[in-house]
RNA sequence: GGCGAAUUAGCUCAGCUGGUUAGAGCAGCGGAAUCAUAAUCCGUUUGUCCGGGGUUCGAGUCCCUGAUUCGCCA
């Protein structure tokens, strides 16, 4: 096979905050694709940074009383816990913050302007004179000009769904500084996407088979075939003061190259700052006709990767080059909702470490729910356990379990010859191809699944060899070794697929076997008689059901703020409005709405303290027939002992949620205001435990 | 509002260009086994393939329509 060269990226996670789960999927899914690569003998670089520059960051720093240079570097400090702890293996993790960066992003710009794609024209935007800076749309709220719903930001109302652009705001006010901003001109730099040559191309670079998932070339086609109001627009790509970024070369006005640009060239700068210190020459590094290009990024992103990015580098010319391939996967959430760090929900990834998880179990877990298609994966904890437990501890890793002590006791460790006719062995064997195919086109899930049906012919082999009445039987020595050292043959082959998603347990199983680190084509071998195996320990633990309780009690969770990228358009959905509205304020709902409720009378059979929990008291529940158990965090206001016979209402329908404490399968009705206490509704007597409220 | 995607067993998901009685893993149920971290093996149940129309000899698969969910755009 011609060995591959390969530049792999993942995106660049704005430096704000944390890894998230989310963050956390991607690398992942990276990795096992570079790992798998490596396995084959090919060459990658494989290079990660942090996304430094841009007007929230600026705001994050000010706010923790930093300079953003600063703020940037302790985020930066945080990341190598998170890449180190869940196994993810860069070459490289670097910053746009960088001199490398700044070189590369401004002779882009530069050679762009020289090529006449990039022109520049005045623009009106609000400005904060408290702030002393513009305004994007995210930081503008006012009332909507077509319905009149207030506090809706600059670009859409979350009311009406109307979209305007931030100056038709009525009332509008910095959400920075609660100012009424003013309209202000500045020259603007626009890089020329409406240009027919950078169309032409990308229609050229678009449609190369295979280089982009079908349903990411759609919608790229979409965006650039659009037709009037949606035709293909030119991109603002500068800033004015004060921003933190790259400053626009060449010009004695202080502007600044916007965050967008900068950011994807970063992982030129990681490359190059990699390059460096291995002594590999960057530029030829990037001409070699051999070498892929290909990014691994989130589905939020398509549009400055399908468009912007490699017209970019088209229109810089050599040394940069287009990519290859842009690999795109979906969102994870968790238990059917959409992860938000601001309304608690998700994983956090530093909590799922620190409760001593193992980090292969979610690698696992993530890999066997992964395809190559553009789709959202759902972390539910029960089929999480479920998976690894079954699968790898009960599956995989209880072959060497179950053959490991005969092998040591009776035989010393040593192996006898490879039964050439075993059918299962064989079949292993002849699956290297298929599931190198499968990882290497991103199907991890069917690699995976395929690798757990041989797990499951392993353990019917040794099922019908019956070590255990072998070791009994006088004279069958030779049949006892034969059959504990064909299965130790599969439990190597099985190791040896599984090897790009559990590189640390391989590593094990390598130590334990006596081999030394396993590479694809080792499935094209088997070990030889006489080779002696090490003593068997322990590989891999069962998941614990508290660690997963605990890993979901977000009561305890310290709320971070929800990294966001700095997408064009500010990511509603994922911010809290803390504030609750007014009783007027209140957006009404139809009576279809209502209907989806499903509230209903219960009578506390059983009112208990919850031990450790400062908040909760448990409830039975009863609701004419069935039970509940309900944690409701009334305990300030509420004895127990009081509330046994008590009628309440309750949220029957509520999706069950998992507490530290158990599972909770609904929720209490109760009032409470700016004060203290708690208040039950109760019904009126004559009220019978399952009714229905409406 | 326009465009697009999704909706398959209790759960997580396969089902390619329409073709035998719709599949897998997990869970469930019945048995067996006891080498192994209660792990394993054998057998077995489960489905208005979102609803409603249509095309076809034949549709989970194509068309129309409705519902729900989710995107993108305006």
């Amino acid at each position: 096979m011609q060995p591959r060269k390969l530049f792999v990226t993942t995106a660049l996670p704005y430096a704000n905050g944390a890894f998230h789960i989310g963050h956390i999927m991607e690398y992942i899914q990276a990795d096992i694709w570079v790992r798998f690569q490596r396995m084959q003998g090919h060459e990658v670089h494989f290079v990660g940074a942090d996304d430094a520059h841009g007007a929230p960051i600026m705001l994050a720093a000010q706010k923790a009383g930093a300079t953003p240079e600063g703020f940037v570097e302790g985020i930066a400090r945080g990341r190598r816990r998170y890449l180190d702890g869940f196994h993810i293996e860069y070459d490289n993790w670097h910053s746009t913050h960088s001199p490398e960066n700044t070189a590369l992003s401004q002779d882009i710009f530069r050679r762009l302007k020289a090529n006449n794609l990039v022109y520049s024209k005045p623009v009106e935007q609000f400005y904060d004179p408290v702030k002393g800076m513009y305004l994007a749309d995210r930081y503008l709220k006012g009332e909507c000009p077509s319905c009149g719903a207030k506090d809706q930001y600059g670009d859409a109302c979350e009311n009406c769904s109307s979209v305007y652009p931030a100056t038709a705001l009525k009332n509008p006010y910095s959400t920075l500084s609660g100012a009424k901003p003013v309209l202000r001109t500045s020259e603007h730099y626009f890089f020329r996407l409406s240009d027919p040559d950078c169309v032409a191309f990308l229609r050229e670079w678009l449609q190369l088979p295979g280089r982009l998932q079908p349903q990411v070339l759609n919608k790229a086609w979409e965006w650039l075939d659009g037709e009037g109001g949606k035709a293909l627009g030119d991109w603002d790509i500068s800033r004015d003061p004060p921003y933190f970024g790259i400053r626009v070369p060449d010009i004695a006005e202080e502007k600044y190259l916007y965050v967008w640009l900068d950011a994807p060239i970063g992982y030129l700068a990681s490359l190059k700052n990699y390059c460096a210190k291995k002594g590999i020459d960057f530029e030829a590094l990037l001409q070699d006709p051999q070498l892929e290009q290909v990014h691994f990024i989130g589905k939020d992103i398509i549009y400055f990767h399908t468009l912007f990015w490699p017209a970019m580098l088209k229109f810089a010319g050599a040394p940069y080059k287009v990519p290859e391939h842009v690999y795109v996967h979906g969102f994870i959430g968790v238990s059917g909702e959409k992860m938000s760090k601001s309304r608690g929900t998700g994983i956090d990834p530093l909590r799922y470490l620190d409760l001593g998880m193992n980090p292969e179990w979610l690698r696992y877990y993530i890999a066997a729910k992964l395809n190559a298609a553009v789709e959202d994966i759902d972390f539910n904890p029960e089929d999480f356990v479920a998976r690894v437990n079954s699968d790898l501890v009960g599956k995989y890793v209880n072959i060497a379990s179950r053959c490991a002590g005969f092998l040591a006791k009776r035989f010393g460790g040593k192996l006898a010859a490879p039964h050439a006719a075993n059918a299962i062995i064989g079949g292993i064997q002849g699956e290297a191809a298929a599931i190198g195919e499968l990882y290497d086109s991103r199907e991890f899930g069917k690699a995976l699944r395929s690798v757990m049906h041989w797990a499951d012919q392993a353990n019917a082999f040794v099922d019908q060899a019956k070590p255990w009445d072998l070791a009994k039987k006088p004279g069958a020595e030779a049949a006892l070794h034969q059959a504990c050292s064909d299965a130790i043959q599969m439990f190597r082959l099985l190791t040896l697929y599984l090897k790009p998603v559990m590189p640390s347990l391989a590593k094990q199983v390598e130590r334990f076997l006596g081999v030394p680190p396993l590479a694809w084509r080792d499935a094209a071998r088997l070990l030889p008689a006489g080779h002696a195996i090490g003593q068997y320990r322990h590989l891999l633990r069962r998941v614990d059901d508290k660690q997963l309780d605990a890993l979901f009690n977000i009561e305890s969770v310290p709320q971070v703020t929800a990294p966001q990228r700095h997408a064009e358009k500010p990511q509603h959905a994922a911010q809290a409005h803390s504030k609750e509205p007014a009783v007027n304020e209140v957006t009404t709902i139809s009576i279809d709405d209502f209907g989806k409720l499903d509230l209903r009378i219960a009578k506390v059979a059983k009112a208990e303290q919850v031990e450790g929990a400062d908040k909760l008291l448990e409830l039975t529940l009863e609701l004419g027939g069935a039970q509940r158990t309900v944690f409701a965090g009334i305990k300030s206001a509420y004895d127990p002992a009081t509330l046994v016979g008590k009628l309440v209402v309750v949220v029957a329908n509520l999706a069950p949620r998992r507490m530290k404490f158990g599972v909770s399968e609904g929720m209490i009705l109760a009032a409470s205001g700016e004060g203290p206490g708690i208040f039950l509704v109760s019904p009126d007597t004559g009220a019978q435990p399952g009714m229905k409220v409406k």
